[in-house]
DNA sequence: CGTTCGATGCACT
DNA sequence: GTGCATCGAACGT
């Protein structure tokens, strides 16, 4: 995999500038168990306390911390008592704003990430073993199931780490949409995703 | 095709 | 005690 790792002067920039900009680019985990990576096809902005489905949205809190802080690191959380949802910090600091990675098609460790879905989990059932790739990292409680991501990767810098994101020069075309999955802020199309994809979550399937 | 619903942990009120 | 930035099985049409 080749590549430059982003750096901090990528993700201190407005969140949607960001977003955008994170399609295509490369999301890499070297875990113990191997290595695993894919291509941020779907990301979605969280910006600011006055979007109420930020995290953000009641201010200051223990768990929202991250969100304040310096841009370039891993804000993890349990989303549903189940699952762990990753995201970028962006903005520079003082300002928070993160963008979830919602599905990834991947590219390298499919067979550890296969393994890893195979796996049933606490409420998490086990996938098919005859699902295609593009199904292992769509979605993301998914997708941080199959990269092996877990709550223990909160506040990680993803400029000098184990988990890092890749330019790898790819070109990959952007549409935007409401974000999926919230009940309130639905009115932001702050969703970004690559419309030719098939690992992108969603109803458009096939 | 569509909608409903249970599993599960914890931050926040 | 309430409500999730989810997932997939089960059901209805």
């Amino acid at each position: 995999m080749r590549g430059r790792r982003l750096p901090r002067a990528f993700y201190a920039r407005p969140a949607l500038d960001v977003t955008a900009d994170l399609i295509g680019k490369i999301l890499v985990h070297r875990a113990p168990a191997g290595e695993t990576a894919g291509v941020n096809v779907e990301v979605e902005a969280y910006i600011g306390e006055s979007d109420p489905a930020c995290h953000a949205a009641p201010g200051p809190t223990p768990r929202n911390r991250p969100l304040y802080g310096a841009p370039g690191y891993a804000y993890v959380y349990l989303n549903y008592g189940i699952h762990a949802l990753v995201n970028v910090v962006a903005e520079p600091a003082g300002s928070p704003a993160a963008i979830l990675i919602r599905a990834l098609d991947p590219t390298i460790g499919i067979p550890l990430m296969r393994r890893r879905r195979s796996v049933p989990g606490k409420g998490v059932v086990a996938m098919r073993a005859d699902a295609p790739d593009a199904e292992l990292c769509r979605g993301p409680g998914n997708l941080t199931r199959a990269m092996g991501i877990t709550l223990g990767d909160n506040m990680r810098d993803l400029t000098g780490g184990q988990l890092f994101i890749l330019d790898a020069g790819l070109a990959r075309p952007v549409a935007w949409s409401e974000r999926i999955g919230i009940r309130v802020g639905t009115e932001s199309r702050w969703r970004g995703y690559d419309p030719e994809s098939r690992a992108v979550s969603g109803p458009r399937r096939r």
